[in-house]
DNA sequence: CGACCATTTGATATGGATCAAGCGATGTGG
DNA sequence: CCACATCGCTTGATCCATATCAAATGGTCG
Protein backbone atom coordinates (compact mmCIF):
# COMPACT_ATOMS: atom_id res chain seq x y z
CA UNK A 1 0.00 0.00 0.00
CA UNK A 2 2.31 2.66 1.08
CA UNK A 3 5.44 2.77 -0.95
CA UNK A 4 8.85 2.53 1.18
CA UNK A 5 12.40 3.33 0.11
CA UNK A 6 14.74 2.38 3.05
CA UNK A 7 17.79 1.86 2.16
CA UNK A 8 19.00 -0.83 4.47
CA UNK A 9 22.67 -0.72 3.86
CA UNK A 10 24.37 -3.47 6.29
CA UNK A 11 24.41 -2.57 10.22
CA UNK A 12 27.74 -0.86 10.21
CA UNK A 13 29.16 -0.35 13.72
CA UNK A 14 32.14 2.12 13.83
CA UNK A 15 33.39 1.80 17.93
CA UNK A 16 35.21 4.53 19.35
CA UNK A 17 37.05 3.85 21.95
CA UNK A 18 34.73 4.27 25.45
CA UNK A 19 36.10 7.42 27.28
CA UNK A 20 34.09 9.19 30.05
CA UNK A 21 31.57 12.12 28.37
CA UNK A 22 30.86 15.14 29.76
CA UNK A 23 28.16 16.13 27.87
CA UNK A 24 25.34 19.31 28.81
CA UNK A 25 22.96 16.89 29.19
CA UNK A 26 21.05 16.26 32.63
CA UNK A 27 18.54 14.04 31.86
CA UNK A 28 20.61 11.10 32.36
CA UNK A 29 22.99 12.17 35.42
CA UNK A 30 26.36 12.30 34.77
CA UNK A 31 27.38 8.72 36.11
CA UNK A 32 25.35 7.47 33.43
CA UNK A 33 26.82 10.12 30.48
CA UNK A 34 30.35 8.44 31.75
CA UNK A 35 28.92 5.13 30.77
CA UNK A 36 28.53 6.17 27.47
CA UNK A 37 30.29 5.18 24.56
CA UNK A 38 30.52 7.59 22.07
CA UNK A 39 29.90 6.00 18.38
CA UNK A 40 29.39 7.57 15.10
CA UNK A 41 27.41 6.75 12.32
CA UNK A 42 27.06 7.51 8.37
CA UNK A 43 23.88 8.52 6.62
CA UNK A 44 21.83 5.56 6.41
CA UNK A 45 23.47 3.08 8.74
CA UNK A 46 21.77 0.83 10.69
CA UNK A 47 21.74 1.30 14.60
CA UNK A 48 20.02 -1.87 15.46
CA UNK A 49 17.61 -4.10 13.75
CA UNK A 50 13.68 -4.95 14.44
CA UNK A 51 14.23 -8.29 16.69
CA UNK A 52 18.08 -7.74 17.65
CA UNK A 53 18.38 -8.01 21.90
CA UNK A 54 17.98 -4.85 23.43
CA UNK A 55 21.35 -4.83 25.22
CA UNK A 56 22.25 -1.28 24.51
CA UNK A 57 20.06 2.25 24.55
CA UNK A 58 21.37 5.15 22.95
CA UNK A 59 21.80 8.71 23.18
CA UNK A 60 21.74 11.01 19.97
CA UNK A 61 24.82 13.65 20.51
CA UNK A 62 24.50 14.74 16.76
CA UNK A 63 22.66 14.56 13.88
CA UNK A 64 19.46 12.65 13.53
CA UNK A 65 17.79 9.07 14.17
CA UNK A 66 14.45 7.20 12.63
CA UNK A 67 13.07 4.39 13.98
CA UNK A 68 10.96 2.38 11.78
CA UNK A 69 9.16 -1.38 11.04
CA UNK A 70 8.59 -2.71 8.14
CA UNK A 71 5.35 -4.65 7.44
CA UNK A 72 5.69 -7.81 5.41
CA UNK A 73 4.33 -6.24 2.51
CA UNK A 74 6.81 -3.42 2.02
CA UNK A 75 4.62 -0.80 4.30
CA UNK A 76 7.03 1.65 6.62
CA UNK A 77 6.17 2.90 9.82
CA UNK A 78 8.31 5.61 11.06
CA UNK A 79 8.30 5.57 15.19
CA UNK A 80 10.19 8.63 15.76
CA UNK A 81 12.73 11.36 15.05
CA UNK A 82 15.32 11.60 17.39
CA UNK A 83 17.71 14.91 18.01
CA UNK A 84 20.46 15.66 20.09
CA UNK A 85 20.00 15.03 23.42
CA UNK A 86 17.04 12.25 22.61
CA UNK A 87 17.25 8.77 24.09
CA UNK A 88 16.31 6.03 21.88
CA UNK A 89 16.25 2.01 22.12
CA UNK A 90 14.97 2.29 25.21
CA UNK A 91 12.67 -0.51 25.94
CA UNK A 92 11.73 -3.43 28.66
CA UNK A 93 11.44 -6.06 26.73
CA UNK A 94 14.37 -8.42 25.40
CA UNK A 95 14.31 -7.38 22.11
CA UNK A 96 14.10 -4.50 19.86
CA UNK A 97 10.95 -3.72 18.46
CA UNK A 98 11.53 -1.00 16.20
CA UNK A 99 14.98 -1.05 14.11
CA UNK A 100 17.04 2.52 14.12
CA UNK A 101 18.41 4.16 11.17
CA UNK A 102 20.90 7.33 11.01
CA UNK A 103 19.26 10.05 9.49
CA UNK A 104 22.32 11.68 9.06
CA UNK A 105 25.96 11.53 9.63
CA UNK A 106 25.49 10.86 12.99
CA UNK A 107 26.74 10.79 16.56
CA UNK A 108 25.29 8.98 19.65
CA UNK A 109 26.51 7.61 22.88
CA UNK A 110 25.83 4.18 23.11
CA UNK A 111 24.97 2.86 27.07
CA UNK A 112 25.11 -1.01 28.28
CA UNK A 113 21.50 -1.41 29.25
CA UNK A 114 22.57 -3.71 32.01
CA UNK A 115 25.14 -1.75 33.43
CA UNK A 116 22.07 0.77 33.80
CA UNK A 117 19.84 -0.87 35.23
CA UNK A 118 22.57 -2.70 37.84
CA UNK A 119 22.95 1.06 38.43
CA UNK A 120 19.25 1.61 38.71
CA UNK A 121 19.80 -1.12 41.13
CA UNK A 122 21.17 1.42 43.30
CA UNK A 123 20.34 4.78 42.78
CA UNK A 124 17.09 5.65 42.98
CA UNK A 125 17.40 8.98 41.01
CA UNK A 126 18.88 6.45 38.00
CA UNK A 127 15.72 4.44 38.38
CA UNK A 128 13.25 7.25 38.10
CA UNK A 129 14.87 8.83 35.15
CA UNK A 130 14.52 5.62 33.45
CA UNK A 131 10.98 5.26 34.07
CA UNK A 132 10.65 8.96 33.36
CA UNK A 133 12.44 8.75 29.69
CA UNK A 134 10.11 5.52 29.43
CA UNK A 135 7.06 7.32 30.20
CA UNK A 136 8.31 10.19 28.20
CA UNK A 137 8.42 8.02 25.46
CA UNK A 138 5.10 6.14 26.01
CA UNK A 139 3.58 10.07 25.90
CA UNK A 140 5.14 10.90 22.55
CA UNK A 141 3.98 7.80 21.14
CA UNK A 142 0.46 8.50 22.43
CA UNK A 143 0.70 11.93 20.82
CA UNK A 144 1.57 9.90 17.55
CA UNK A 145 -1.37 7.83 17.43
CA UNK A 146 -3.56 11.06 17.83
CA UNK A 147 -1.62 12.40 14.70
CA UNK A 148 -2.67 9.17 12.24
CA UNK A 149 -6.37 9.63 12.98
CA UNK A 150 -6.16 13.35 11.79
CA UNK A 151 -6.64 14.26 7.89
CA UNK A 152 -3.64 15.06 5.42
CA UNK A 153 -3.53 18.82 6.43
CA UNK A 154 -3.37 18.12 9.79
CA UNK A 155 -1.00 15.88 9.84
CA UNK A 156 1.56 18.16 7.72
CA UNK A 157 0.42 20.39 10.46
CA UNK A 158 1.40 19.01 12.93
CA UNK A 159 4.31 17.69 12.10
CA UNK A 160 5.64 21.20 11.50
CA UNK A 161 4.82 22.60 14.30
CA UNK A 162 6.23 19.45 16.46
CA UNK A 163 9.61 19.95 14.19
CA UNK A 164 9.78 23.91 14.69
CA UNK A 165 9.60 23.02 18.97
CA UNK A 166 12.22 20.92 18.29
CA UNK A 167 15.03 22.50 15.42
CA UNK A 168 13.42 25.90 15.32
CA UNK A 169 15.50 28.97 14.28
CA UNK A 170 13.31 31.53 14.65
CA UNK A 171 10.83 30.47 12.22
CA UNK A 172 12.84 28.30 9.94
CA UNK A 173 12.52 24.67 10.32
CA UNK A 174 15.92 22.73 8.66
CA UNK A 175 14.33 19.08 8.07
CA UNK A 176 17.06 16.62 8.40
CA UNK A 177 14.80 14.09 7.05
CA UNK A 178 13.72 13.17 3.33
CA UNK A 179 9.85 13.25 2.32
CA UNK A 180 9.70 9.52 2.15
CA UNK A 181 10.64 9.92 6.15
CA UNK A 182 8.21 12.08 6.60
CA UNK A 183 5.66 10.38 4.65
CA UNK A 184 5.96 6.99 6.45
CA UNK A 185 6.03 8.80 9.71
CA UNK A 186 2.52 10.33 9.29
CA UNK A 187 1.11 7.18 8.12
CA UNK A 188 0.31 9.33 4.20
CA UNK A 189 2.22 9.03 0.79
CA UNK A 190 5.41 11.26 -0.28
CA UNK A 191 2.86 12.68 -3.36
CA UNK A 192 0.02 13.64 -0.40
CA UNK A 193 3.00 15.38 1.41
CA UNK A 194 4.19 17.25 -0.93
CA UNK A 195 0.79 18.64 -2.43
CA UNK A 196 0.26 19.40 1.03
CA UNK A 197 3.46 21.32 1.54
CA UNK A 198 2.55 23.25 -1.75
CA UNK A 199 -1.56 23.98 -0.26
CA UNK A 200 -0.07 25.39 2.62
CA UNK A 201 2.73 27.62 0.68
CA UNK A 202 -0.03 28.56 -1.35
CA UNK A 203 -2.22 29.66 1.68
CA UNK A 204 1.20 31.22 2.75
CA UNK A 205 1.19 29.99 5.82
CA UNK A 206 4.36 28.10 5.09
CA UNK A 207 7.26 29.30 2.94
CA UNK A 208 9.66 26.23 1.12
CA UNK A 209 13.28 28.00 0.83
CA UNK A 210 13.77 24.65 -0.38
CA UNK A 211 12.97 21.56 0.12
CA UNK A 212 14.88 20.51 3.68
CA UNK A 213 13.87 24.27 4.79
CA UNK A 214 10.79 25.18 5.88
CA UNK A 215 9.87 28.73 7.36
CA UNK A 216 6.51 29.30 8.99
CA UNK A 217 4.44 32.16 8.22
CA UNK A 218 1.35 31.69 10.00
CA UNK A 219 1.91 29.58 13.35
CA UNK A 220 -1.69 30.47 14.45
CA UNK A 221 -2.83 29.00 10.72
CA UNK A 222 -0.85 25.39 11.37
CA UNK A 223 -1.78 25.47 15.18
CA UNK A 224 -5.80 25.81 13.92
CA UNK A 225 -4.91 22.97 11.49
CA UNK A 226 -3.07 20.99 15.02
CA UNK A 227 -6.59 19.63 15.69
CA UNK B 1 -14.73 13.81 10.24
CA UNK B 2 -15.65 10.23 12.61
CA UNK B 3 -18.49 10.21 14.34
CA UNK B 4 -18.28 9.86 18.03
CA UNK B 5 -21.09 9.14 20.65
CA UNK B 6 -19.29 9.21 24.19
CA UNK B 7 -21.75 8.85 26.90
CA UNK B 8 -20.22 11.50 29.01
CA UNK B 9 -21.88 11.12 32.69
CA UNK B 10 -20.69 13.07 35.12
CA UNK B 11 -17.67 11.89 36.97
CA UNK B 12 -18.75 9.04 39.20
CA UNK B 13 -16.28 8.51 42.02
CA UNK B 14 -17.92 5.24 44.37
CA UNK B 15 -15.73 5.28 47.53
CA UNK B 16 -15.50 2.15 49.08
CA UNK B 17 -13.87 1.65 52.57
CA UNK B 18 -10.04 1.15 51.66
CA UNK B 19 -9.24 -2.43 53.44
CA UNK B 20 -6.45 -4.61 52.58
CA UNK B 21 -6.87 -6.73 49.15
CA UNK B 22 -5.60 -9.71 48.55
CA UNK B 23 -5.83 -10.61 44.17
CA UNK B 24 -4.56 -12.80 42.44
CA UNK B 25 -2.36 -10.90 40.34
CA UNK B 26 1.44 -11.26 41.01
CA UNK B 27 2.42 -8.21 38.39
CA UNK B 28 2.60 -5.87 40.85
CA UNK B 29 3.58 -6.93 44.55
CA UNK B 30 1.88 -7.89 47.72
CA UNK B 31 2.92 -4.21 49.51
CA UNK B 32 1.70 -3.04 46.11
CA UNK B 33 -2.00 -4.52 46.24
CA UNK B 34 -2.21 -3.92 49.80
CA UNK B 35 -2.00 -0.20 48.84
CA UNK B 36 -4.68 -0.46 46.00
CA UNK B 37 -8.80 0.35 47.22
CA UNK B 38 -11.09 -1.29 45.38
CA UNK B 39 -13.65 0.89 43.99
CA UNK B 40 -16.25 -0.03 42.08
CA UNK B 41 -18.19 2.18 39.15
CA UNK B 42 -21.36 1.63 36.55
CA UNK B 43 -21.51 1.44 33.34
CA UNK B 44 -20.04 4.41 31.32
CA UNK B 45 -18.76 6.33 34.46
CA UNK B 46 -15.63 8.28 34.15
CA UNK B 47 -12.77 6.99 36.49
CA UNK B 48 -10.93 10.29 35.40
CA UNK B 49 -10.67 12.67 33.00
CA UNK B 50 -7.89 13.93 30.68
CA UNK B 51 -5.81 16.82 31.98
CA UNK B 52 -7.43 15.94 36.27
CA UNK B 53 -3.81 15.10 38.16
CA UNK B 54 -2.64 11.69 38.34
CA UNK B 55 -2.72 10.68 41.45
CA UNK B 56 -3.47 7.80 41.31
CA UNK B 57 -3.14 4.57 39.11
CA UNK B 58 -5.34 1.73 38.92
CA UNK B 59 -5.61 -1.99 38.22
CA UNK B 60 -8.85 -3.68 36.72
CA UNK B 61 -10.00 -6.13 39.19
CA UNK B 62 -13.76 -7.39 37.35
CA UNK B 63 -15.15 -5.43 34.32
CA UNK B 64 -13.81 -3.38 31.27
CA UNK B 65 -12.14 0.29 30.85
CA UNK B 66 -11.68 2.63 28.17
CA UNK B 67 -9.01 5.36 28.06
CA UNK B 68 -10.25 7.84 25.20
CA UNK B 69 -9.10 11.35 24.09
CA UNK B 70 -11.47 14.11 22.26
CA UNK B 71 -10.33 16.01 19.91
CA UNK B 72 -11.49 19.54 19.40
CA UNK B 73 -14.29 19.04 16.69
CA UNK B 74 -15.71 15.61 18.33
CA UNK B 75 -13.39 12.99 17.14
CA UNK B 76 -12.67 9.94 19.53
CA UNK B 77 -9.86 8.14 20.04
CA UNK B 78 -9.90 4.91 22.16
CA UNK B 79 -6.20 4.52 23.31
CA UNK B 80 -6.96 1.11 24.59
CA UNK B 81 -9.00 -1.44 26.52
CA UNK B 82 -8.49 -2.71 30.21
CA UNK B 83 -9.37 -6.02 30.95
CA UNK B 84 -9.00 -7.47 34.75
CA UNK B 85 -5.53 -7.79 36.01
CA UNK B 86 -4.61 -4.77 33.14
CA UNK B 87 -2.87 -1.68 35.01
CA UNK B 88 -4.30 1.39 33.84
CA UNK B 89 -3.66 5.73 34.45
CA UNK B 90 0.18 4.70 34.56
CA UNK B 91 1.50 7.59 33.70
CA UNK B 92 4.91 9.76 34.64
CA UNK B 93 3.57 13.18 33.69
CA UNK B 94 1.73 15.13 36.43
CA UNK B 95 -1.73 14.84 34.26
CA UNK B 96 -3.38 12.21 32.56
CA UNK B 97 -3.07 12.54 28.98
CA UNK B 98 -6.15 10.23 28.13
CA UNK B 99 -9.57 9.99 30.23
CA UNK B 100 -10.79 7.05 31.38
CA UNK B 101 -14.35 4.73 31.59
CA UNK B 102 -15.64 2.12 32.99
CA UNK B 103 -16.94 0.22 29.38
CA UNK B 104 -19.18 -1.86 31.93
CA UNK B 105 -20.41 -2.41 35.34
CA UNK B 106 -16.95 -2.55 37.34
CA UNK B 107 -14.31 -2.94 40.04
CA UNK B 108 -10.47 -1.07 39.81
CA UNK B 109 -8.09 -1.08 42.63
CA UNK B 110 -7.19 2.66 43.28
CA UNK B 111 -3.54 2.91 44.21
CA UNK B 112 -1.93 6.35 45.24
CA UNK B 113 1.14 6.83 42.94
CA UNK B 114 2.59 9.07 45.49
CA UNK B 115 2.85 6.26 48.04
CA UNK B 116 4.04 3.81 45.22
CA UNK B 117 6.52 5.79 43.82
CA UNK B 118 7.63 6.48 47.89
CA UNK B 119 7.86 2.03 47.70
CA UNK B 120 9.45 2.21 45.00
CA UNK B 121 12.08 4.37 45.80
CA UNK B 122 13.14 2.02 49.32
CA UNK B 123 12.13 -1.23 47.04
CA UNK B 124 14.06 -2.08 44.04
CA UNK B 125 11.48 -4.58 43.16
CA UNK B 126 8.80 -2.14 42.83
CA UNK B 127 10.41 0.65 40.85
CA UNK B 128 11.34 -2.12 38.49
CA UNK B 129 7.49 -3.23 38.03
CA UNK B 130 6.76 0.33 37.79
CA UNK B 131 9.10 0.41 34.97
CA UNK B 132 8.27 -2.71 33.25
CA UNK B 133 4.79 -1.75 33.44
CA UNK B 134 5.41 1.51 31.82
CA UNK B 135 7.15 -0.69 29.15
CA UNK B 136 4.49 -2.91 28.20
CA UNK B 137 2.44 0.21 27.86
CA UNK B 138 4.68 1.83 25.33
CA UNK B 139 4.89 -1.38 23.70
CA UNK B 140 0.86 -1.96 23.10
CA UNK B 141 0.68 1.66 22.33
CA UNK B 142 3.76 1.28 19.05
CA UNK B 143 1.58 -1.98 18.29
CA UNK B 144 -1.81 0.47 18.03
CA UNK B 145 0.31 2.74 15.76
CA UNK B 146 1.50 -0.14 13.30
CA UNK B 147 -2.57 -1.06 13.44
CA UNK B 148 -3.44 2.39 12.56
CA UNK B 149 -1.89 2.38 8.89
CA UNK B 150 -3.54 -0.64 7.56
CA UNK B 151 -6.39 -1.34 6.03
CA UNK B 152 -9.85 -1.71 7.42
CA UNK B 153 -10.51 -5.12 6.94
CA UNK B 154 -6.74 -6.20 8.44
CA UNK B 155 -7.18 -3.60 11.51
CA UNK B 156 -10.34 -5.48 11.99
CA UNK B 157 -8.55 -8.75 11.62
CA UNK B 158 -5.72 -7.70 14.16
CA UNK B 159 -8.07 -6.01 16.52
CA UNK B 160 -10.14 -10.12 16.91
CA UNK B 161 -7.06 -12.17 16.95
CA UNK B 162 -6.28 -9.53 20.31
CA UNK B 163 -8.97 -10.11 21.83
CA UNK B 164 -9.14 -13.14 21.08
CA UNK B 165 -5.95 -13.57 22.88
CA UNK B 166 -6.90 -11.71 25.90
CA UNK B 167 -10.94 -12.79 26.31
CA UNK B 168 -10.90 -16.59 24.73
CA UNK B 169 -12.69 -18.42 26.06
CA UNK B 170 -12.07 -21.26 22.68
CA UNK B 171 -12.34 -19.65 20.07
CA UNK B 172 -15.18 -18.01 20.94
CA UNK B 173 -15.15 -13.55 21.82
CA UNK B 174 -16.98 -12.19 24.11
CA UNK B 175 -16.33 -8.44 23.62
CA UNK B 176 -16.90 -6.23 26.31
CA UNK B 177 -17.54 -2.83 24.13
CA UNK B 178 -19.50 -1.49 21.77
CA UNK B 179 -18.88 -1.02 17.61
CA UNK B 180 -18.58 2.90 18.35
CA UNK B 181 -15.82 1.83 20.96
CA UNK B 182 -14.13 -0.73 18.65
CA UNK B 183 -14.37 1.90 15.83
CA UNK B 184 -12.88 4.47 17.41
CA UNK B 185 -10.05 2.39 18.55
CA UNK B 186 -9.16 1.18 14.66
CA UNK B 187 -9.77 4.66 14.03
CA UNK B 188 -12.84 4.12 11.45
CA UNK B 189 -16.17 4.14 11.17
CA UNK B 190 -18.77 1.93 13.27
CA UNK B 191 -20.20 1.48 9.48
CA UNK B 192 -16.54 0.50 8.25
CA UNK B 193 -16.26 -2.28 11.20
CA UNK B 194 -19.50 -3.40 10.75
CA UNK B 195 -19.31 -3.97 7.32
CA UNK B 196 -16.05 -5.47 7.54
CA UNK B 197 -17.02 -7.91 10.28
CA UNK B 198 -20.35 -9.35 7.63
CA UNK B 199 -17.88 -9.47 5.12
CA UNK B 200 -15.34 -11.84 7.76
CA UNK B 201 -18.70 -13.64 8.13
CA UNK B 202 -19.56 -14.23 4.37
CA UNK B 203 -16.16 -15.46 3.79
CA UNK B 204 -16.80 -18.24 7.04
CA UNK B 205 -13.57 -16.57 8.51
CA UNK B 206 -15.93 -15.52 11.59
CA UNK B 207 -19.24 -15.70 12.82
CA UNK B 208 -21.36 -13.39 14.58
CA UNK B 209 -23.34 -15.63 17.11
CA UNK B 210 -24.48 -11.95 18.70
CA UNK B 211 -23.21 -8.86 18.11
CA UNK B 212 -21.09 -9.02 21.22
CA UNK B 213 -20.19 -12.43 20.42
CA UNK B 214 -18.10 -13.53 17.75
CA UNK B 215 -16.60 -16.72 16.87
CA UNK B 216 -13.31 -17.19 14.79
CA UNK B 217 -13.81 -19.93 12.38
CA UNK B 218 -10.48 -19.50 10.43
CA UNK B 219 -7.87 -18.16 12.43
CA UNK B 220 -5.28 -18.47 9.75
CA UNK B 221 -7.29 -16.52 7.21
CA UNK B 222 -7.60 -13.99 10.32
CA UNK B 223 -3.71 -13.84 10.51
CA UNK B 224 -3.58 -13.52 7.15
CA UNK B 225 -4.55 -10.26 6.99
CA UNK B 226 -2.78 -9.42 10.36
CA UNK B 227 -0.04 -8.14 8.42
C1' DC C 1 -46.72 -3.19 22.61
C1' DG C 2 -43.95 0.74 21.82
C1' DA C 3 -39.79 3.52 22.52
C1' DC C 4 -35.14 3.44 22.33
C1' DC C 5 -30.64 2.20 21.22
C1' DA C 6 -27.17 -0.54 18.82
C1' DT C 7 -26.19 -2.55 14.68
C1' DT C 8 -26.56 -3.51 9.86
C1' DT C 9 -27.31 -2.38 5.13
C1' DG C 10 -27.69 0.73 1.13
C1' DA C 11 -26.42 4.73 -1.94
C1' DT C 12 -23.29 8.24 -2.82
C1' DA C 13 -19.31 11.35 -2.08
C1' DT C 14 -14.56 12.24 -1.31
C1' DG C 15 -9.77 12.35 0.45
C1' DG C 16 -5.89 10.33 -0.35
C1' DA C 17 -3.60 6.41 -2.98
C1' DT C 18 -1.87 5.05 -7.24
C1' DC C 19 0.07 5.50 -11.69
C1' DA C 20 2.66 8.44 -14.53
C1' DA C 21 5.29 12.20 -16.04
C1' DG C 22 8.05 16.38 -15.39
C1' DC C 23 11.50 19.13 -12.99
C1' DG C 24 15.45 20.77 -10.49
C1' DA C 25 19.66 19.80 -8.05
C1' DT C 26 23.75 17.02 -7.61
C1' DG C 27 27.22 14.20 -9.24
C1' DT C 28 30.04 11.60 -12.89
C1' DG C 29 32.58 10.48 -16.84
C1' DG C 30 34.11 11.97 -21.25
C1' DC D 1 33.04 22.26 -18.84
C1' DC D 2 29.30 20.08 -20.58
C1' DA D 3 26.14 16.04 -21.62
C1' DC D 4 23.90 12.80 -19.08
C1' DA D 5 22.42 9.79 -15.46
C1' DT D 6 20.44 9.82 -10.90
C1' DC D 7 17.83 11.12 -7.11
C1' DG D 8 14.49 13.59 -4.48
C1' DC D 9 10.64 16.20 -5.07
C1' DT D 10 6.56 18.12 -7.34
C1' DT D 11 2.58 18.04 -10.29
C1' DG D 12 -1.16 15.87 -12.96
C1' DA D 13 -4.91 12.37 -13.98
C1' DT D 14 -7.49 8.73 -12.37
C1' DC D 15 -9.12 5.26 -9.11
C1' DC D 16 -10.66 3.24 -4.96
C1' DA D 17 -11.31 2.45 0.05
C1' DT D 18 -13.58 4.35 3.40
C1' DA D 19 -16.47 8.26 5.05
C1' DT D 20 -20.88 10.21 4.97
C1' DC D 21 -25.75 10.37 4.72
C1' DA D 22 -29.88 7.78 5.16
C1' DA D 23 -32.88 4.16 6.18
C1' DA D 24 -34.06 -0.49 7.76
C1' DT D 25 -33.58 -4.10 11.21
C1' DG D 26 -33.17 -6.12 15.60
C1' DG D 27 -32.72 -6.49 20.43
C1' DT D 28 -33.89 -4.69 25.22
C1' DC D 29 -36.57 -2.73 28.68
C1' DG D 30 -40.40 -0.27 30.65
Amino acid sequence: MLAQTAVRSASFKNPTPPRPFSAENHELGGAVEFMGAPMSFPRNAEIYGEGESADYLYKVVVGTVRTYKVLADGRRQVGGFYLPGDVFGLETGKEHTFSAEAIAECKVLVIKRSALVALAGRDHDVARQLWTLTGDELRRVQDHILLLIKSAQERVASFLLEMAERVSAGNAVELPMSRQDIADYLGLTIETVSRTLTLLENASTIELSSSRRIVLRNRSALSRLNA
